[in-house]
Order: C-alpha cells, then sequence, then structure tokens
RNA sequence: GGCCCGUUGGUCAAGCGGCUAAGACACCGCCCUUUCACGGCGGUAACGGGAGUUCGAUUCUCCCACGGGUCACCA
C-alpha cells in the first residue's frame, strides 16, 4: 500500500512536517539538572484532593531544580468539557501554593490566556500539531484509518454489557476484541477512497506491533523497575473530530513542551506501555515517569478506595467551607508525600514547606488513606503559630461567607477579636483550639452577647445556695483593676468563707473534709460568665468583655438559681 | 477474568540480612494545672500466610491470600 498516498488523501490541509513542529518549538535551554514538569487536568471540574497530590509533587520538584512548571488545559473532550471549570482549577490550585510559570494562566480579567514559547496551552487549539505527526505515522505505515463509527462499536459493548451481568467472559471477549481489530487492519485504499467521498468520519488507530508475551523492563521514578507488556492495541490517535486522545496528546506535547518529567496518578500505569511504544514511533526521548499512589478513603465495607470526586473531603471547596486554611492542607500534603518532612519541620520550625527538601525517594508506594484526625493536628499546629492579627482577619474572612452573622460580629470590632484570638498564642506553648475557622465560634463565640448562652448546667452535687453565694461574693469583691494573683485570691478566700477547699492539694489529700474546691468555685463563676465549663483563662476572659458585661451574666444567673 | 501495582500497630510510616522493629496521629493512664487547651512522662498496639536462599530473614526469590488500579473516539 502507498502510505504516503493514504496520508495525503486522509490529511490533505496538513503541510507542516514534524521537522516545522521541532523548529517551532525548539529544545529548551536550561541548566543541568532542571525539571521541566506540568499539571495537566481537563477542565471537567474541581479541583480535588488526589489532584493536588501530583501537582504539588511537579511545583516543587520544577521549582526545587530551577526549572520550569507549566499548565496544559487537556481540553480533547468536548463533550465532558465544564463551563469555567479551568479558570476554578486555576484559581484552586494558586490559593494551595501552586502558581505556574509558563502555559495558560489567568490574565487581569479572569479570563485564560496562553504565556510562554510553548503554547497554545490548550490542546483544542493544537489540532494542526496533532495531525502533523499523526499524518507522518500514516505516511509510515504505523497508524491507519478506521471507519467503524461510534454507535457500531457501542452496540457490540452492549452485547458485552449483558453478559456481563452474568459473569463476563472475558477470554472470549478479548478474542473477540482482538478479531474485531485485526479486521479493522484490512483495507484498500479503494475503500478508503469511497468512504471519504461518502463523507463518512473517521479515527486514527495506531498499529501496534507488540507482543504483550514480552515484557518491556521500566524504571518508574516511584514505583521503582516493573515490567509491563507491550502494547497489542490498535488505540485511538485522533477521534473523528480531528482531536487526539489523551495517549497521542500527552506524547506530543510532552516531547514539544520539553517535560522532563511526567507526574501523574498510577492509575497511568496501565496505559505506560501505549505511551512508550508512541514516544518510539514517534521518535521522541522517553520522558523520566513517576506514578504517584492514589489516596484512598475506607467504604462501607471497611475497604481501600480511590478517593473519588464524590467522596467528602475530596473537592478542595469542601476545605474552604469547614474552614481548613491551606497552609494546612499543604503542610497535610507534604506530611503524606515525603515520610521525613514532619521530622525536617519540627527541626526547622520557622521555614515554610518550601523550604523543604524534597525528595522523591522518600516517597510511599502504597496508596494512603485520607485521614481527618492527623489533618486536624497539623492545623492545629499550623494556627497555633500564626499570630492574632492574622487568626482574625482569616476566621473574619471565613465567617463573613459562611456564617454571616457570626462574621459581622467579628468584623464590627477588629481589636476586641484580635484580644480574644490573642488569648494563649504566642509563647512557647501556645493554645491549640483551632484546627479550623469554623471551630472559631464554638470556641469563643461566648464573648458575643448574641452568641452567649448557658450550654453547661451545673452539676447535681452543688448545693444552688452555694453557688449563689459563691457568685454574689464574687461580684462583691471583683474589682476589674486587680492582678491575676489578687484576683484569684479574692476567689479562694470566697471558696474558703463557704466551706469549700481553696488549696488544691489540701482538697485532694482530705475531700471527704470540704464541699468541694476552690477549681469547683471557679467553675461556678466560669458557667455563669462563658456559659461553659471549659473555657480559656477566666481572669483573661474578663478583663476582655469587662466589668460591666461579666456582672450582667453573674446577676443573671444568680436570677437564675433562685 | 487478563494485565499491572501494593501488603510493618486503628491511621501515616522508618527500616533497605543481625535492631529490645523508630517516630507522628488517634486512644488510654499519670504529672503539671482553678476548667479547657498546651506541655511533660508512660502505656496498649504491627512485619498477611507458606515454602526456599542464608549461620541468620520485616528486609532477597517463588507460590498463595488479600487489597488497589486498569481493560473507551474519558482523561
Amino acid at each position: 500500500m502507498d502510505y504516503n498516498y493514504l496520508a495525503e488523501l486522509l490529511f490533505p490541509n496538513i503541510k507542516t512536517t514534524p521537522a516545522d513542529m521541532e523548529e517551532r518549538y525548539p529544545a529548551r535551554e536550561l541548566p543541568e539538572g532542571a525539571k521541566v514538569t506540568r499539571f495537566a487536568p481537563s477542565p471537567t471540574g474541581f479541583v480535588h484532593f488526589g489532584g493536588l497530590f501530583p501537582s504539588t509533587v511537579a511545583e516543587r520538584l520544577a521549582h526545587q531544580s530551577g526549572g520550569v512548571f507549566y499548565l496544559r488545559i487537556e481540553d480533547t473532550d468536548a463533550k465532558r468539557e465544564v463551563e469555567g471549570a479551568a479558570e476554578g482549577l486555576i484559581r484552586t490550585l494558586a490559593t494551595y501554593g501552586i502558581e505556574f510559570d509558563e502555559g495558560a494562566i489567568l490574565d487581569e480579567s479572569g479570563k485564560i490566556s496562553d504565556k510562554g514559547a510553548y503554547g497554545p496551552y490548550k490542546q483544542s487549539m493544537r489540532g494542526e500539531i496533532y495531525q502533523t505527526f499523526a499524518k507522518q505515522l500514516v505516511s509510515e505505515g504505523k497508524a491507519y484509518p478506521c471507519f467503524t463509527t461510534e454507535e457500531e462499536l457501542d452496540e457490540l459493548q452492549q452485547i458485552d454489557k449483558k453478559t456481563e451481568i452474568k459473569n463476563t467472559d472475558w477470554q472470549a471477549e478479548a478474542e473477540k476484541k482482538k478479531a474485531e481489530m485485526l479486521a479493522r487492519r484490512n483495507f484498500t485504499i479503494e475503500e478508503v477512497e469511497e468512504h471519504l467521498k461518502a463523507g463518512h468520519p473517521f479515527v486514527i488507530r495506531i498499529l501496534a506491533e507488540g507482543n504483550p508475551d514480552n515484557k518491556i523492563k521500566f524504571t518508574d521514578l516511584v514505583k521503582g523497575n516493573i515490567e509491563i507488556p507491550e502494547n497489542d492495541e490498535d488505540f485511538v490517535l485522533l477521534k473523528s473530530d480531528g482531536i487526539p486522545t489523551y495517549h497521542f496528546a500527552h506524547a506530543v506535547d510532552d516531547h514539544l513542551m520539553g517535560t522532563t518529567h511526567v507526574i501523574r496518578g498510577e492509575e497511568w500505569l496501565p496505559s505506560l506501555a501505549k505511551h512508550l511504544q508512541l514516544f518510539r514511533y514517534l521518535g521522541f526521548k522517553t520522558p523520566k515517569y513517576m506514578h504517584i499512589s492514589q489516596i484512598m478513603k475506607l467504604d462501607d465495607n471497611g475497604n481501600k478506595k480511590k478517593l473519588s470526586k464524590r467522596d467528602m473531603g475530596a473537592n478542595m471547596d469542601d476545605y474552604t467551607r469547614m474552614g481548613y486554611c491551606p497552609e494546612a492542607v499543604c503542610e497535610y500534603i507534604m506530611t503524606l508525600l515525603n515520610s521525613n518532612y514532619e521530622e525536617w519541620h519540627t527541626q526547622n520550625a520557622d521555614k515554610g514547606y518550601k523550604d523543604f527538601p524534597f525528595n522523591i525517594k522518600k516517597m510511599s508506594v502504597s496508596g494512603c488513606l485520607f485521614d481527618f484526625d492527623k489533618l486536624n493536628d497539623v492545623s492545629k499546629n499550623v494556627i497555633s503559630k500564626m499570630d492574632a492579627a492574622y487568626v482574625t482577619e482569616k476566621v473574619t474572612e471565613w465567617a463573613l461567607e459562611f456564617d454571616p452573622e457570626f462574621g459581622k460580629a467579628l468584623a464590627s470590632d477588629k481589636a476586641f477579636a484580635e484580644k480574644i484570638f490573642a488569648i494563649g498564642r504566642g509563647g512557647k506553648k501556645p493554645r491549640k483550639d483551632l484546627a479550623t475557622w469554623a471551630d472559631a465560634k464554638p470556641y469563643m463565640g461566648f464573648f458575643y452577647d448574641e452568641f452567649f448562652k448557658v450550654e453547661d448546667s451545673y452539676p447535681e452535687n452543688f448545693d444552688k445556695a452555694d453557688i449563689a453565694a459563691t457568685l454574689e461574693k464574687f461580684l462583691e469583691s471583683y474589682d476589674e483593676k486587680d492582678d491575676m494573683n489578687t484576683w484569684f485570691d479574692k476567689v479562694k478566700a470566697i471558696a474558703d468563707s463557704l466551706g469549700f477547699s481553696p488549696d488544691m492539694k489540701a482538697y485532694k489529700q482530705n475531700p471527704e473534709a470540704f464541699k468541694g474546691s476552690v477549681a469547683d468555685t471557679s467553675m461556678f463563676i466560669r458557667v455563669a460568665v462563658t456559659g461553659k465549663q471549659n473555657a480559656p483563662d477566666l481572669y483573661t476572659v474578663m478583663q476582655i468583655i469587662g466589668k460591666e458585661k461579666t456582672a450582667e451574666r453573674i446577676n443573671k444567673m444568680i436570677n437564675s438559681l433562685k
């Protein structure tokens, strides 16, 4: 068969050659060891946690090596494309510290535009490039047209699906598919001409010559040495609309754009043989590959499953809603990505995660379970190191969007809010009350009258009269100007006068001798003022809310005890 | 079902032929403490199973089991 003629027949409008493309996209000039990586999402939805993983690795590797990190939009499936998804993706990524040097970026108006010399960075706009290489492959007899329609394929699939219900005969199906594939390869130039004349759509398939019994030895930077069978499937290169499939676009783009390291989820491992074949057919140097393990979750049966888009914790917007700060999420990701990150971080407490020397060798080979407990712990530590002004700003920002009433209260007096968030902050052993911004309200909402309510009641074993007496005496003696020690000495005195031990040691040694201890009398006051048995330091709380309000709340409690 | 990957405590994980098998989270106890939070100390808890190689296997090889992924004109 005259393959050159066939190629001409199929691609009459393509006048460019692979050599033209090589010229248009020359090799990058970068220092030794610089890595070029990319994030290549399809604009079909939101960024999810699983997607943040490989992109964090790619970003770190590129920027740590003085290389280039770029964004390529894989919009080759028009059917699945979601309006505005690409823009959302870019914005979300940016909030998690993933910034691109090159590729599809947002301009001032919030629209996507290209930056860099290797564009366009939207695959839908690179038709000519792909077709140039496809034409080349056809002319070399390495690819061929296939006129089987989508409907015909669907029909075959439906038959298969029916049998699948009753235990698919996988072997029979495989044989059938193989036979169909072989049949597709048998065609004549005349048949092609006829189809074209009739305007029939076609796809371009690769002519696979691999033998699956032969294993390719391959080294993945994460998985290590693996063996994969050669590809023997005539997979589609160009769809009937002239747009490439992922496989073909991956080979062409990553070659032309100079990607040195392809970082992607391990779900791509099974199709690696296809990609290697393509790189060989096209005469491209294969990049290094890193197949990263999936994030898992526990399903209802207690089995690990890939964290899918619908799962809680998948959508990054969920984290925003729940009030997690990006800094914490990034750190959590680092702890999962590099097992020695935490150790490094404790030794370099003042440094950010981007200072951490990320090491490919420290990456886990198996998929890990998403753990909210751990995220919360990381988050508490991260937030405990922030200063009061920053926390105030962030909580307010969050609340204004997700809890407007609370947000308005915070925003109405910034200095007041800041005083509250300053409690126990800044020292060597900072309080760790907040894992999320959403934790703020239950923690300190009582400072505001509109959110104050008596949540905890007094334990039954205390006499109401004692409680009321404590509160009354406290009010009488309370002086806002007292320092913490005199303040507490007064509380002790009240305790003593009512038969409660002012000394904890004495009480513990002989609890029978007292009605209770100063811990209890303190609790009486605490519940009246904060509404809760557990709260930050009572003295400081009173200093912040002021004498008037303190008295008001205590009086109210006294009345309710009568 | 074929193919590929994986399997150390509840979770994340060190380990890369010889260790009382680290550490972190969670959990429990004690201490500190007027509550809480923090902090300190301690505790429960693991190499999926079976062969082989070896003086010696968590570590190397094979088999099995289990888990995951994948088998589209989706990425």
